[in-house]
DNA sequence: TAGCACGTGCGGAAAAATTAGCAAGTACTT
DNA sequence: AAGTACTTGCTAATTTTTCCGCACGTGCTA
């Protein structure tokens, strides 16, 4: 059922926000992204790692692997939200929607400002 | 001014957390919060350790230390969310909203949803 | 004051993470 | 066909993380 945590090391973790980030992306974009790189070899070694251990898959273009996360975007995003509600705002979504949207009013675009309160709104409704 | 990354490794960044969520901790409750905890004199290496490095302080309370982050927890929360927004949602934090009341429909109540509602409203108001 | 129960700090062993080098394969070019 | 320019896979060495035991200190109690 519930599969086991197998928790990320930091680079493993680097690794994985850069996928996540750019959706897809070889060895060399990788390894582009990163603040502090290593060889390029260590990044090979890394994403064969983490394909091993079902963190990512590859499919081959031409002759280079293009490697993704296996975890849907979308369930890789509640559970990034999940976490971060649950240390840092005490579980209160509410609470993190007020600071999110405080923190970027400058940001935010009326017009956006206007899709979320739909949003907001239809929640609402349908909540009864 | 900036000060460098200091990246956490995973059993400080654990650690970290359960301080974030805790607000307040005693090397005796951090251990009973960790999930596969190490011993005691182990919690207390990285107490140390992470406070030698500037991320949290210790107060005495009899003769125990309470420790608790150093870093404001706003600021913990404000830079949390922007790397998970930046990380998942591309830098949109419509979506990142969108997705963070979309999961937690079930679980908000109407007075939370009408906060929520009246708050975005201020910022639109506020962004002119 | 001696023993016990609790705390902290430190030093170094054990385990894990990180890294790079090398062998080998494939396709293309000359 | 040999050389070049790319791949990937694996192994092993180094570095970092993780962990715990021991020494020591303090206060309480018998």
């Amino acid at each position: 059922m519930t599969t086991k945590p197998d928790p990320l090391t930091r680079r493993e973790r680097e690794i994985m926000d850069i996928l996540h980030r750019r959706g897809r992306a070889t060895a060399h974009e990788v390894l582009a992204d990163l603040a502090e790189p290593p060889s390029y070899s260590s990044v090979r070694t890394f994403l064969r790692l983490l394909e091993e251990r079902g963190h990512v898959r590859h499919q081959q273009d031409g002759k280079t692997y293009v490697y993704t996360p296996t975890v849907a975007r979308r369930d890789a995003q509640r559970s990034a939200l999940a976490h971060l509600v649950e240390t840092f705002f005490d579980g209160s979504v509410e609470d993190a929607v007020a600071t999110l949207v405080e923190a970027s009013k400058p940001k935010l675009s009326t017009p956006e400002l206007e899709r979320i309160a739909t949003l907001v709104a239809k929640a609402k409704k349908e909540g009864r």
